[in-house]
DNA sequence: TCTGGGGTCCTAGGACCC
DNA sequence: TCTGGGGTCCTAGGACCC
């Protein structure tokens, strides 16, 4: 917190009690897939949007109009195909780029308007108002969403409580009620218990489906029962994680607020491939591919990983085909970052989970417990003339792959053909990270 | 024909050690 | 005849999130 000194020094042994201090505001960006294409393309304006997941398999974001047609979230396309052509929806295959570049120009906005900021997600963040009780927050967040607007064209929802939980949960009432216009805080005793009357069990921020059923067989069907129910019954009968969310309810927090981001713990490339894949030299393509890409963000990141698992998988949607998972890891002889050794590796655990006769459609890489290249334990039999020259070698190809685009270097191993590569037929232009499709203004 | 991908945390149970 | 118990580490599975 920045702004201790104006805590009163008479008042400073007495300490406050963290519930009346903790403010927290929820922005979200509003259909935030959606409003990205939107972004470039303004005649999509009130038109219905539906953003399909990877290889155009099912809806994963809508417009308002396109959730006003009850398109539901996770859709398959196959499946919503008639109402998509009556009712003219436009379609894109995702597009994360675009998605991930707009998500950082909004939350370089959000960063100038508040002083603690924790990204929760690629268009959610959590600001931290605490100790700022003669701010006018309801003005300021006015101004924050008028702002990000403005500089970035997407529209965002903002929720205020006293604590992560019922700030989810005002942003959700601030998005469906357009009379807040955007914008409510539910703070105030008498709005934090008309929000939780009226709110569904499951839609509160950490009770799943499973959970909410669990809870509603016992009677717990909307929120406040949730919040008053019993702390010790419901630890002992889900965990001590809902437990938390009860304590939020209550307007206790419970969920820290976290600036700096945690490295990652794991790091995962995976792909259900375009059509179902036999051989395992194809395979391997997909495989080695996964493991680059897996390693170089671990490079972005500057991290090494220890442990490198593959999966590979037929579909459960094609049940005549008879049924194969399997996975495995290996514990590298030591922490690396370094392509063509994890490929190596990668390939062993492919060989030794590999069966003939299925018909695979995913397979997967993981790369788990990463530590900093900073500071890692180094082996005893650590070559460290090549362990240079990996490192000289990985940084030469990510330093060309973003000049001149990602793939333009790579290993053999990756192939070329590529026949497994997922769908991604309606993608929009890359508009704001890729030269040759930046938009053109033509004047008329 | 066509059903995503990438994360985190917690818990229970087994192995192992003293 | 009598056959401990507590701590720690690891892993798999299950729940959640966007």
């Amino acid at each position: 917190m920045k702004n201790l000194d104006s805590i009163d020094a008479s008042t400073a042994h007495v300490p406050p009690t963290t519930e009346a201090m903790f403010k927290v505001a929820l922005v979200d960006c509003n259909n935030f897939y959606a409003s990205c294409e939107r972004v470039f393309n303004p005649r999509l304006e009130n038109r219905p949007i539906i953003i399909l997941s990877n290889n155009d398999g099912c809806a994963v974001a809508r417009s308002n109009e396109a959730k006003a047609l009850g398109i539901p979230m996770g859709a398959p396309f196959h499946k919503i195909r008639d109402i998509v052509q009556k009712h003219d929806v436009q379609v894109f295959s995702s597009n994360y780029e675009l998605y991930g570049d707009l998500s950082s120009r909004v939350m370089r906005t959000l960063e100038d308007m508040a002083f603690d900021i924790e990204i929760y997600s690629i268009d959610e963040a959590f600001l931290n108002f605490s100790g700022f009780s003669l701010l006018n927050l309801d003005a300021h967040c006015h101004k924050i969403k008028k702002t990000v607007v403005r500089n970035t064209g997407i529209p965002v929802s903002i929720g205020i409580g006293p604590s992560k939980t019922l700030a989810k949960i005002a942003n959700r009432l601030a998005k469906k009620n357009p009379r807040t216009k955007g914008v409510l805080d539910i703070s105030e005793p008498r709005l934090t218990k008309k929000a939780l009357d009226i709110l569904r069990v499951g839609d509160v921020w950490g009770v799943g489906s499973r959970w909410a059923r669990k809870l509603e067989d016992y009677g717990v069907k909307n929120a406040a029962q949730l919040r008053d129910a019993d702390l010790r019954w419901i630890e002992r009968k889900f965990n001590v994680v809902l437990g938390r969310t009860v304590l939020e309810l209550r307007g206790i927090p419970s969920i820290g607020f976290d600036e700096s981001p945690k490295s990652n713990q794991s790091i995962t490339s995976s792909r259900s491939f375009g059509k179902k894949v036999t051989a395992i030299s194809q395979l391997k393509e997909a495989v080695a591919s996964y493991t680059a890409k897996a390693a170089e963000k671990l490079r972005a990141k500057g991290l090494l990983t220890n442990v490198i698992s593959v999966f590979i998988t037929t579909s459960r949607f094609s049940p005549a085909d008879s049924q194969y998972q399997n996975s495995a890891s290996i514990t590298l002889p030591e922490a690396t970052s370094d392509s063509a050794m994890l490929i190596h590796y990668g390939f062993i655990i492919l060989d030794s989970i590999y069966r003939d006769g299925y018909r695979y459609h995913k397979a997967g890489v993981m790369l788990l417990d990463i530590v900093p290249i900073r500071g890692y334990q180094q082996s005893l039999f650590s070559d460290s003339a090549k362990r240079a020259k990996s490192n000289k070698l990985m940084e030469t190809v990510d330093l060309l792959n973003k000049k001149m685009g990602s793939n333009t270097v790579r290993f053999g191993a990756q192939g070329i053909q590529h026949e497994w590569r997922m769908r991604r037929e309606r993608k929009s232009s890359a508009y704001t990270t890729c030269w040759k499709e930046i938009p053109v203004i033509q004047a008329i």
